[in-house]
DNA sequence: CATGAATGAGTGTTCATTCAT
DNA sequence: AATGAATGAACACTCATTCAT
């Protein structure tokens, strides 16, 4: 009957808001936003209620697509390493693939306009890569450890991988296998 | 540029600063921070001449208290495992005394506010730690390694266990060797 | 000017108009009052080329009801004071009926939205009314006052009288006759 | 210490709002104000917290102001005819000097920004004159109407006179005693 | 130097109206 | 004709910074 509300509208509003928030951060202006989305100004507001609801969907857009990334072909039943090494170089290969939607999720998690409730379902949605997690580590030093401090963990340790593998993208292979490794060797 | 009279107020307005972003986020307004410190809002700015000024100078001062904290009684000399715990400890220690600061420096560390001169001044204090960091690793599977890694590292570690420490405060000491036992098992 | 299909909706809409003004005032989202009435958004503009013409039309649509009710079976011919008394009756009878009706109209006669032309009109269906309060005074002391002070009067004396008996209907048929023989006393 | 708050400014707001709330009613922008006033935008931010405080101060100081001019050389012990006579002569006095004074506050009166408590306020600052109708209906045919009634009949009169007095300035005094006497008959 | 009033650019959000479906 | 998404001007209020006292 009248015209429907567009996907496509909405998907280039999050993916504006990506851009402008890694050139300005989460201050930057709605309506550089809508700009960038080639929408006007007030049309933002159909998609997304207020600025904060655009970005605890933002947040959860990336973690969720980051979370699938990772879980590409997922090699179930694999040797432990190798199965852990598969979802870490999937990581890695999106981080490297995606560097802004990595620095966006990096602000807005760092924010305080994130909901409690977001951030838990962008925890839901790594929960297999934490069960796996939690194999790995079953006989190792840190078995003993809670669960929390593991991922936190591994989740610095690959944060700066991919900071260090960003910066010099050359040796990022290197990079990759030495993050890994020292990970693995934290576990063992 | 004449220093203006009195420290106590430019101390006042570090520490109200201190508070305010822990509380309110890098967005608070300065008249919050001024009133926090007892002086006039328009005399904050006889202290420092711009917000971001006001906040780079923050940084750095948040930074070079925890440096001195975390080289204070270095134990020169002494066997690498020891001397590197003895860091550690003093790292820990400091930051679960002072969870305002680190909160804070947190804030303002992710922020496009702080100077590429701010953070290079920043690490500069913390250069003795990297000096200690690199005898430890110097014969483990991250001698090759190129060294801002491994001080991205062991930040992320560090930051990791702190995290976790203040979250559960009971078993602070069992997370603290647990963070350190990580790192020298990465580092070996 | 073609007339849109349905009066229903028409009429829906400004039903749903008087409601949402009482309420909320004139000020009121016309998203609100095309809500209220059961049609979309837009639809409001196919009936209303603007929402200041739906004000006019609401205006002179309740004022004619007004009118209407208080001219119901005007008793032609009777004594002076019961022609009047008659049409006073019908007058209070239908502000307590439609109480929402006379505050919208409140609302609608102090805003600058309604037109000198609407006024007009609506006085013209106020025109049998004026004309049998001029036989009331004929002879009285407001004989030499001007036609349109007297209306005023009358007017502001019947809006007093009303505002008091709703808001406290047990003696609303006190308050209508205490109204009415002041106003008459000021005719006399 | 600082620029201290003119209470210059503060008035200039105030007439400023007067005038531009006659012109272009209570929807007027916050800016049009300033800029009447001869103030900054956020100015008026410092001597009123928001628009709505703006209006609810402006309507009491006109209510204050109007009531004062009321009861100006009040001739206390006079005969009750020529007491309220007094009265009744300085507030049409005060109406006509006033326009715009009038206009606001009759715009302000029926707006629902005015606070019940502002409304209250303005009511006690008309006691006096409250009291004085009291005594002039004590042994006339209203002598048993409600109180709140009476007033509200005085009040319409009065409006309807000075309406038409303001509109027919040349015959202001024939008017103000038709007025007059029409109310002293209906009290009677 | 201290104070806090003054400034005015900047921002999220609303809403009458238009228009594609 | 009906729908509701699209548009963009408008607006109250905030806040870093300046400046009169």
């Amino acid at each position: 009957m009248s015209r429907p509300r567009s996907d496509e509208k909405r998907t280039a509003i999050l993916e504006a808001a990506t851009r402008i928030i890694v050139l300005q951060g989460l201050g930057a202006p709605t309506a550089g936003i809508a700009k960038e989305a080639g929408v006007a100004n007030g049309s933002l507001f159909t998609y997304f209620e207020t600025k904060t609801e655009l970005f605890n969907h933002l947040y959860l857009a990336i973690k969720s697509e980051m979370a699938a990334a990772i879980l590409n072909n997922y090699p179930a039943g694999a040797e432990s390493r190798d199965e852990f090494f598969h979802v870490w170089r999937n990581w890695m290969d999106w981080a490297l693939a995606n560097p802004h939607k990595r620095k966006a999720l990096a602000q807005l998690g760092v924010s305080d306009e994130i909901a409690a409730e977001t951030r838990m379902a962008g925890h839901t949605m790594m929960m297999p890569i934490v069960e796996m997690l939690e194999r790995a580590r079953a006989r190792g030093a840190m078995q003993t450890a809670p669960k929390g401090f593991v991922v936190a963990l591994m989740n610095s340790v690959a944060e700066a991988t991919i900071d260090f593998m960003a910066q010099d993208p050359e040796h990022a292979q290197k990079h990759s296998a030495l993050g890994f490794d020292a990970l693995w060797r934290m576990l063992s």
